[in-house]
DNA sequence: ATGAAAGCGCTAACAC
DNA sequence: GTGTTAGCGCTTTCAT
């Protein structure tokens, strides 16, 4: 079963060296012959058989991404079809394959990374998530292998190559956004404090609260559990504090979403009583009423660009970490409103 | 770079292909040179070459999974993550990679399919759409190749293997219990009727209302793109009827969400002024405003299920094709109510 | 129970 | 320009 590269050789009169130079369209081969060999190729339906290929080239023309582990519901989350899109776009362009893993729990994950790499299944890895003490991070730094991260690393920022927004600005803006329109009790709801974009999104906020002199309890930090419950106790929580908040950033639209319906179980609503702010703009934070004004982070891009650096990384051994800011762009919407008086 | 078998064959004093043995865990080796060999790997910190072992295995252990092309924006749907969570918990088990390809538009899709058949990446595939006149479909089919749909195939349903929901039993589930509730006015919002499963949950509805000698004008029946715009031209064209319906079959959460908003925005309330029933029990099913009443078509399960018989396909090209149902559980939650006289 | 050797399909020196 | 040949790391007869 299969046709190989002798049988293209025999058929075009050629060695089948030839036959290989052909398909690397390496230059010192006649064009007559090349026009020869193609003809035979597809004459007889050849397709180059990648492990063999691989074999020798000692890389795998492969990718691997590497979701969080799916215990929690996080993976739920449109970002990630969305990133990996991205990744599968530019992937496609440069004819790489890609490699999923969708770790069951924290150990199975390392497991599978360990087969990928250790196997030579994939060149390098994008890891679609950021979180502290990350046994995987580190066994892959032990090995150099190449690998990058979208979001920010927690540690050794310089030498991990990232792909991320500019978290800290974004939604440094997004509160003062609330200040602008009058609001002086704003409050920040956000995942697992263990995720660095829950650190960057919260350290904005924090900045642009002390920048205007506004009161900062630590009440009006919370975090969640990125989806569970739907914010429900964050919103419980706030709003039976003295002085509840009249805005609100949260860190995700998907936990938005929870919170606009804890907040209208409660007999609050927005952005009337209260105005709120949101990461990622994801396709659902048009069709949420109100609409969300939110973060357009780019989710797209990020695939793209993570792809492509690690391709240039495995393809250079060399090359430096660098660190990739992709632009944000703040889509105002109903969600947000001026305070009344 | 790498320790191969003969470096671990050395270090035991074996020969290399006694290696190999012990790693397929012949059993005409004796324990003894098998601690022996083990000892050796560990110390060497040996991992076999997947690329090789596939070379002369002639397989890869490796399944492929195509999303629908990306066009359009249904991808952003959480269905795709959460199938993808269920193979990949399966592919783990098993040993598996899994192989992902979000093709851009469908030329690129099915150029990828190509790559992964013709490059002998995969041993099977997983469809996770289903459309009518699918030159993927055709390909495969012709190569006879192994392959599995997610939903139900469109055509040649006895000849393709594939792991489906009883759509239309569920839909008609749905439609009824509406009835039961007193609405007489029920429409349905589906999506491209190019899908089998728009098809099948339509069918369903019809033979629901047909059942019960309820009108079923063919302005009841709306089909609009799968996300886009959320629903708002549906809801657009049902509310500006002469009589509008009190009763709603939507065939997806995530339309679900536009849809609502759509209504809200158009001075109409759910459940008040219409009942509104949905597909999937996505995790945002809950937090939407009303918690939707939705059909939990068990996405994960699709998932598991379609790997293993993929790759049960795979070791025994003679298994025949077959359907696997997988159930489903209507959550009724507060979307639906008794019509009020 | 184990070793020797051939070969999977391809690429990359090295010849000419 | 093109052919010859030697592997890449592994599995698998065929011997012993």
């Amino acid at each position: 079963m299969g046709i190989t590269i002798k049988d293209v050789a025999k058929k075009a009169g050629v060695a089948p060296s030839t036959v290989s130079r052909v398909i690397a369209d390496n230059p010192r081969i006649s064009i007559e012959t090349k026009k020869r060999v193609r003809k035979a190729m597809k004459e007889l339906g050849y397709h180059p058989n990648i492990n063999a290929r691989n074999l020798v080239a000692r890389s795998s023309q492969a990718i691997g991404v590497i979701m969080p582990s799916s215990a929690d519901k996080a993976l739920q989350n449109p970002f990630f079809p969305e990133v990996l899109r991205g990744i599968g776009s530019y992937a496609h362009e440069t004819q790489y394959s890609l490699y999923v893993a969708t770790g069951g729990n924290e150990e199975q994950a390392l497991e599978e990374v360990k087969r990928m790499v250790n196997g030579n299944i994939v060149d390098g890895l994008i890891l679609l998530y950021s979180r502290m003490h990350d046994p995987i991070q580190q066994f892959l730094t032990e090995k150099q292998f190449p690998y990058v991260i979208v979001g920010k690393p927690s540690e050794l920022e310089n030498e991990i190559t990232y792909v991320d927004n500019d978290n800290v600005k974004a939604s440094k803006d997004l509160t003062t956004h609330l200040i602008e329109l009058g609001h002086e009790h704003i409050a920040f709801i956000g995942g697992s404090t263990e995720l660095t974009v829950t650190i960057d999104r919260l350290i904005g906020y924090k900045a642009a609260i002390l920048e205007a002199n506004l009161p900062l309890p630590t009440e009006y930090m919370v975090h969640t559990e990125f989806l569970k419950s739907g914010g429900r106790e964050a919103v419980a929580q706030l709003f039976q504090l003295e002085q509840p908040p009249t805005g609100l950033v949260v860190a995700d639209d998907l936990m938005t979403l929870g919170v606009i319906h804890a907040l209208e179980e409660a007999g609050i609503s927005c952005p009337q009583d209260v105005s709120i702010t949101s990461f990622n703009n994801l396709y659902l934070a048009e069709i949420t009423t109100p609409p969300l004004t939110t973060v357009d982070i780019q989710i797209y891009q990020l695939g793209v660009q993570s792809a492509r650096c690690l391709i240039e990384k495995t393809k250079n051994k060399e090359e430096p970490a660098k660190r990739i800011i992709i632009p944000y762009e703040i889509k105002y919407r109903k969600s947000t409103t001026a305070i009344k008086k």
